[in-house]
DNA sequence: TATATATTTTAGGCAAACCTAAAAACAATA
DNA sequence: TATTGTTTTTAGGTTTGCCTAAAATATATA
């Protein structure tokens, strides 16, 4: 199949075709790949040219650009990278949550399927990256797994966090304070009816957070 | 200073110019620089202006180059980059060996110092890489530690293996077989005048190596 | 539906990093 | 020293990935 090398560049439109596509499903504009990756609108339609011609992607004159299955395979190993990366810097090199991206952004480019392997291997095969956002496998394959909000647990129900919405600085303070972040297991203790806001069992401490701050956490039910 | 960012290329180059250069004191041709890198003469020379213009190398015309204070700086840099890539890549992913330098070559390329500072950390401070080359400090600064030859210890003196000179796939597996790699700690145990091999205490077993064998591995007394 | 506005494409250019072919400078040696 | 050979540079070309300006198409609105 298309085992050519792409370059950085074309790999970045590829990810972000994708990402704009809602997984292969919508044709996505010019336009919106333009402002996504900060490239003028004419050099958009040039480098869809280039990826329509190795069929990565169909295009329609002046309608859109609609990923092929080929693009979306090559996608997710591109995200895969990411993820995987951004797992590494977090993890084991201590990098903060918003310090990941870009990084990871440079590094996701280095093509070596055994080194991605290694690193698979080496961090135990991860299945969510710090964002919470699932890590494609080899195949390309994804978990998905129901995020819910805290408040659809019931009494005595326990999640992990899998998600988190809102990414100010001020909120990640906050979360820190709470001891939240990915992976934390959290109980549910009680739902105050007055103003939606819910008590918790976070870090061994039950703690009573706001309807805000709960909708802006997402978690899987275990 | 010239805190300007370096592309790919240029990098490479100057990696290129700094090791033929011998530590910045020797003059380099053209010619060097176009077979190591695997790139026409017409375009080193071409880099070559473009290196010369930002100060990080001094050109005489039709003579040769010389890689200036802050060019040498910032090979140090790349080397520190790439090597601390390479013991990751060994101690943490269990690459072998021989398989390394290549992913290195890219790696060393992603340029963000809190990384390098942050991977540095992780790998506990690395001095020497997984072929036994000093990693330079964050300040470029080498511990430079003299290299001797098994033969060069006296009865009952120590060393560590700090550098293997032959890279063949077989002296790979021989020194594999023997338990030799990179930090071990080998003790003289006798000289044998007939044909010039040693007897060493290797892994707590004693065995016998020959003239060759030994000249492709150096140490350091301890 | 006609017209204004927004989107997309075409056309022509530019810088980076390579190339080949030919000219210039240097080095080696008869 | 004149000639031959090697090294280096110059000159001009290519590809990649971007740009601006203008033309073509689609969409929105009066």
């Amino acid at each position: 199949m298309s085992n050519i090398k792409l370059s950085k560049s074309e790999e970045n439109y590829l990810k972000s075709i994708f990402n704009l596509s809602e997984f292969g499903n919508k044709q996505v504009s010019t336009n919106s790949i333009s402002k996504i990756l900060n490239i003028e609108p004419a050099s958009v339609t040039d480098m869809i040219k280039k990826l329509s011609k190795k069929n990565l992607i169909y295009h329609e004159k002046y309608k859109g650009s609609t990923i092929s299955k080929s693009g979306i395979k090559i996608a997710l190993q591109i995200i895969r990278r990411h993820r995987l990366w951004e797992v590494f810097l977090h993890d084991k090199l201590k990098f903060n949550w918003d310090e990941i991206h870009e990084i990871a952004e440079e590094l996701e480019h280095v093509s070596s399927e055994m080194l991605i392997d290694n690193l698979d291997k080496f961090l135990k095969y991860p299945k969510i990256d710090p964002h919470g956002d699932p890590i494609p496998n080899k195949l390309g394959e994804i978990d998905f797994v129901d995020k819910i909000s805290i408040s659809d647990l019931k009494i005595n129900e326990k999640g992990i966090v899998s998600r988190i919405i809102n990414e100010d600085e001020e909120f990640f303070n906050l979360l820190k304070k709470l001891k939240i972040e990915i992976g934390s297991e959290i109980t549910l203790i009680d739902k105050i009816d007055y103003d939606n806001s819910v008590e918790i069992l976070i870090d061994k401490k039950s703690v009573i957070i706001s309807k805000d701050i709960s909708n802006n956490i997402k978690i899987t039910k275990i």
